[in-house]
DNA sequence: CTTATCTACAACCAGATGGTTGTAGATAGG
DNA sequence: CCTATCTACAACCATCTGGTTGTAGATAAG
C-alpha cells in the first residue's frame, strides 16, 4: 500500500480542504510563497478575516505553510501534501483494478506460492 | 490547460465527496460494480437511507455510476472522474512550477510567435 | 394475490462550515 | 512616542451536511 496509515481525520482534512474554489485558487496563487495573507485577501470578495480562515483550513491540512516576514506572514504551497492527495486517489484506481486478482492470489499464496 | 473548463460547483462536489470516509469506503467496494445499494449499505453503522443518500452524492460528482439490475441497483466506480481528479492536482503543482515562467513566455510570445 | 425486499424521497435535527463584525497584540514607519 | 498595518481570534449567524425516521412505489418470491 503506497499511502498507508493516514488517519481518515487527516484525509478528509485535505480533501475538503480542496473543495472550496476560493482555496484551490489561494493555492493556486501562493506555490512559491511570496504573498502575505493581507495580500491574498484582497483578491477576494470577502473579508480578511474570511481568507484567514481559508488560509487557516489549508495550514491545518498542510496544504499550506506560513512564514513569518516582519509583521507579514507569507503563505507558500506545500507541494508534498498535494502529491500525496494524488496518490490516495491513483490507490483507489489500484483497487479498482486489482481487487479480485489479489485475492485470489493471496488465496493460492497460501498453497502455491507465487504465480505466473 | 489539461483540465479546462470544469466549473467550480463540479469541482467541489468532486473534492467534497472525496472527503467523507464513508463515501471513501464505498469508493474501494464498488470498483467492480458488482455490489448494490443494500449490499453496501450493511457495510457501515448507520441506516440504509443515509449509505443511499451518500451513493447519491457520490452519483452527483460522477464518482460512480448505477445500472438497474432487477429491483436492485448496482453501484460501479467511475474511473475517469477520479482521473479528472487527479488531473487538477497535477495542475496544480504545474501552476507551481510554471507561473512565473509561463508569464515570461507569454509576454515574449507576442512579438516572437511560437517557440520551438 | 400477498408478502418481503430493494429503492426513492420527504421531513426533521444536531453539528460543521463559511461568512460577518469587533477587539486586541505586534511590528514598521514618521 | 504615536499611528498605521498586519495578524489573531472570539462571537455571532445562515446555510450546508450527515445522520435519523417514516412513507411509498416496484419488483421478486411464495
Amino acid at each position: 500500500m503506497v499511502v498507508d496509515r493516514l488517519i481518515d481525520e487527516t484525509v478528509d482534512g485535505l480533501f475538503r480542504s480542496l473543495a472550496d474554489p476560493t482555496r484551490r485558487d489561494i493555492l493556486r496563487r501562493c506555490g512559491r510563497g511570496q504573498l502575505s495573507v493581507s495580500q491574498l485577501a484582497v483578491c477576494y470578495p470577502m473579508s480578511f478575516a474570511a481568507v484567514q480562515k481559508h488560509v487557516a483550513v489549508l495550514e491545518k491540512a498542510e496544504l499550506v505553510t506560513k512564514e513569518r516576514k516582519g509583521r507579514e506572514q507569507l503563505v507558500r504551497g506545500k507541494v508534498e501534501t498535494i502529491r500525496t492527495a494524488g496518490r490516495l486517489l491513483e490507490e483507489l484506481e489500484v483497487v479498482w483494478r486489482g481487487r479480485i486478482d489479489r485475492i485470489e492470489q493471496i488465496l493460492g499464496d497460501e498453497k502455491r506460492g507465487s504465480r505466473k
